[in-house]
DNA sequence: AAGCCGTGTCAACAAGTGTTCACTAAACTT
DNA sequence: AAGTTTAGTGAACACTTGTTGACACGGCTT
């Protein structure tokens, strides 16, 4: 089940083609896969990724403590490869709504429930880069800062060429930027909250996210870059 | 120095005055915030609150491993004792804010210098509410949101006796107070991670924060509600 | 076809885990 | 002064943990 949910649900980024494979880099690769789907797996029963242990992690993949080391030094090397797979993710997003083109009316409304979609659809992948964006351990904390500064530069640039807020410096929108991608990292963790057949307060979380990035865009509009303080 | 520590920078609101309990009641208090220290402290070492260990907390408090059940059930217990402390430390700033005065020019800037101050001053309260608000136990995460509804709220009002935005609407002030708590504390992650001397990239994120804030402040002023959609 | 190489397995280890129970001694009550 | 409560202790329990080393067996190379 883990495996089969993880091809058909996650993995639409894999590293190779397995079928292209030899036989035993196939079976390594399959095993490997389990690993990382047991550790998220893991962590959608509630348990942060750096309480998970090693023995615990290979139990739910179906394999031998020692396998593990066939393929991560340690768990936080693990840790390392997802943070890198919900890059991915997340720059998947980026790249779907590239291609889709932003929604003509009531933009916002719809990127937002775009967006809350895709974080219910790629569930694991946004429990695991949200809950360990502020706890768990120092390394894995900035990897995670690397592929959400990567993201808000990459954002940046697309609002730049479709020329949204012309009037703002580069800088400036990476700031605003910044801000939106945290709060929608923010809303991430409670869309993920919610159970899974309470509609309701589902869309009231959009609601509250539709407006507050509003407010943001609204500020966005007005923003006025000030000279720099030089005391 | 656990012990030490605690009363001096952390617990000027203290349940009770230890000094007017019987002798063992206070014995009993004092182990207690040991093994409240204890938890914040290893948490402070780079561990995240609920992969510690109860036979860990009692060895960092000093105390043998069967004494933890004469004050929590578990080490979930401990931390909903934690967010309530947390709590009261976020609600001590506003309290701090709200005798102070708000400044009276460069508004923004200022509050988040003494945000910042307050933030280190508080770190370890801010670490566990920030590490845990978003990963960790489902128990714990409703918690602290409750917390910082609460807290919200509270600021919320403030800021409406105080006459700022005269043109919100409540629900709107609420909305867009709840943005600023969440970007306060976003933020918070980041200052906790900086070197204690690395003064520039303190400073820096002092300045991005500021900079965020008015977008926020400045959208807020601009605001108009809709009336809500009615399909 | 023979031999290497690498993935996974088994057994074992020292150490650490949460929880229990009976016990001590000091603080409180009467 | 005798008796009761209770915070803290110590030993013991059944498990789980990370890591090691030697080993099996199938895929791959030659």
């Amino acid at each position: 089940m883990s495996l089969r949910s993880r091809r058909s649900s996650g993995r639409e980024v894999p590293e190779r083609d397995e079928e292209n494979l030899p036989a035993r880099g196939a079976r390594k690769q399959r095993t490997r896969d389990a690993l990382i789907d047991a550790a998220l797996q893991l962590m959608n029963e509630g348990r942060s990724f750096n309480s998970l242990g090693l023995r615990e992690i290979t139990r739910a993949a179906g394999v031998v403590p020692t396998s593990f080391y066939r393929h991560f030094r340690d768990t936080s090397e693990l840790g390392l490869v997802l943070v890198e797979e919900s890059g991915l993710t997340l720059r998947r997003m980026l790249r779907e709504a590239r291609r889709t083109g932003l929604p003509v009316g009531d933009m916002i409304r719809r990127s937002v429930q775009v967006y809350c979609d895709f974080v219910q659809a790629n569930r694991l992948h946004f429990l695991f880069a949200a809950g360990e964006r502020h706890g768990g351990s120092l390394v894995i904390r900035s990897a995670i800062r690397n592929e959400v500064t990567q993201f808000t530069a990459e954002m940046t640039q697309d609002l730049r060429h479709l020329g949204v807020f012309p009037s703002l410096s580069p800088d400036a929108l990476q700031m605003v930027c910044g801000l939106v991608v945290s709060t929608m990292l923010n809303a991430a963790t409670d869309i993920l909250d919610v159970p899974l057949d309470d509609k309701a307060l589902l869309k009231a979380q959009e609601d509250l996210l539709v407006k507050q990035l509003r407010v943001i865009f609204l500020g966005a509009m007005f923003w006025k870059d000030k000279p720099a303080a030089t005391p």
